[in-house]
DNA sequence: TTGCTCCTCACGTCACGTGAGGTGGC
DNA sequence: TTGCTCCTCACGTCACGTGAGGTGGC
């Protein structure tokens, strides 16, 4: 008798832990080799056949698809390759799926009578959340002659990033928001803009440097009032209408300010925080205060 | 003019924010009532299916199953109750994630000539992980006389939890524990049993308890050495030989333990506390590990 | 009349699982 | 001879997306 050292389909798959269409399937996918079939056609399998197939249990326990697994175990792509591209395949669902449950807690959590409007409200972003509303809104509420590159360093300052793993309540102000921005008409956000002789340019670089300034005093603790932060936010205004600081100029600030409110922006602001979390940095908005409270206490 | 309020598909479409075909799908469905076809066969919708077809997509958006979905806006099932099911059936998909990930950056971190190795490894444990192989493995090990009870109870403490949100350390040191697992084979199991005339229901049920003082101590940062865990500990042995406690038989008892021992389970408790990770409760290995110290220096 | 919308099939996706109906091999 | 294994179709899964080929409606 001659010895045969291969293996049928059923010891094959027993071996490695696999049903037997599981096999099948993988023969027919060409991923692994027949050594033969028997007189009555029964397919027969060389012994490395178990390795190999190991190996595609191995991977598909990781996900990688099928397609990819070939690729892998014939060398085309390195092992390596084929780990971090699933690496970043899983890390995209993990966020959506973490978004997700956060949502669901969420409303879980949500007394009975709310819990209607914030499926709706939550409902209405996208899973895993896209911050690409909002700096539309952005971009539709600042002046339109603002340079492009200033342009996209305040929306990309003003509009909250989503957090990875995020709490109930993240979930729930960042939707808060996304709401926002959609109940934002043209005509509404138009009636805001700032008059067309303002130097938009010169406004925000000036406004930028001054609430990077105003952050830091912020996260160190100190009171609002004279400094250097503010001198900039006057100088950013007084440039921009083509006037200088004087303390005439910075009496009359506030007013003007006021009459140029928006007045979702607060509302905004405290949902931009709330979406950041505790212990994130000051917000454009938190900045801005911190300078007009400067602004009331030197006056 | 007869003023029509009934909308087009496109138009349903669009303020809900789906594709026309994905409206056609859940209309087919039922899921979505159409008032009526116009002449030419066009579907007409209601006013009211705005609000529906926008609670549809964000229950999908949390990735409820559809049929599910019509049973939530029917009324059949509350909305409670399926936000319910929903956050239990994600919590099963984040765990098998999280574990995926783990493993794959495991992989990832592994110099490139342990990579075939661990990709085996690892991939020899299920998604999400299971403990079933680990309890076959000590209700194997243990002596067939102990009650269902006792046998239960030590498999529980025996075998480690794998964590839910897992380092990679911890998926390579599970990993490793099923492969020990998986390796021993009856008869390798079967020379390590104890003496027939063993009171194993004694034996074990003295054990339990010994260990509980000596996790105690162990947490409590108390060095080894006489107390009630080890005599806890002596009693068991004695007891379940038909022995009392004395200075000859503590004296007698390290080179009895030591001939007793399996060779690996010195790498299975290592390997367990390395599962559980640092700051758990000390494992039943460690708890053994301290009182036969204490018997050393007690001697 | 010209686009645009809308219609209905039919098929594809992804990795197998589930039968049905029949046969090989110890 | 009796189970058990193995074979090949064909179809199902889940929530749509993608065409093809044709028509309605402003």
């Amino acid at each position: 008798v001659v010895r045969d050292d291969t293996l049928s389909i059923g010891e094959l798959a027993r071996q490695a832990g696999v049903t037997v269409k599981t096999v099948r399937f993988y023969s027919d996918q060409g991923l692994l080799p027949e050594a033969a079939r028997s007189g009555g056609g029964h397919r027969r399998y060389p012994p490395e056949a178990l390795a190999r197939l190991r190996r595609i249990r191995s991977l598909r326990a990781l996900d990688v698809p099928v397609p990819e697994v070939g690729r892998a175990l014939d060398r085309d792509d390195a092992l390596e390759t084929v780990v971090a591209r699933q690496l970043g395949e899983l890390g995209t669902r993990l966020a959506a799926l973490r978004w997700r449950e956060a949502a669901l807690r969420l409303l879980h959590e949500s007394p009975p009578e709310e819990l209607t409007e914030r499926l709706e409200l939550v409902g209405a972003v996208s899973v895993p959340p896209s911050t690409a509303a909002l700096a539309a809104y952005w971009r539709r509420l600042l002046p339109p002659r603002l340079s492009a590159r200033l342009r996209a360093s305040v929306v990309d300052a003003a509009v909250p990033q989503p957090p990875a793993d995020p709490r109930p309540a993240q979930v729930l102000a960042f939707a808060r928001l996304h709401a926002l921005a959609a109940r934002a008409t043209d005509t509404c956000l138009a009636s805001h803009r700032p008059p067309a002789d303002l130097r938009a340019d010169v406004l925000y670089d000036g406004l930028r440097e001054a609430y990077a300034l105003a952050a830091a005093d912020l996260t160190a603790g100190r009171a609002p009032g004279p400094g250097p932060a503010l001198d900039c936010y006057v100088a950013a205004y007084a440039g921009a209408t083509g006037r200088r600081d004087s303390p005439d100029f910075r009496r009359a600030l506030p007013a003007q300010l006021a009459a140029a409110d928006h007045p979702v922006m607060a509302r905004y602001w405290s949902l931009a925080a709330a979406v950041a979390g505790p212990g994130a940095d000051p917000t454009l908005g938190a900045a801005e205060d911190w300078l007009r409270s400067g602004l009331d206490v030197s006056a």
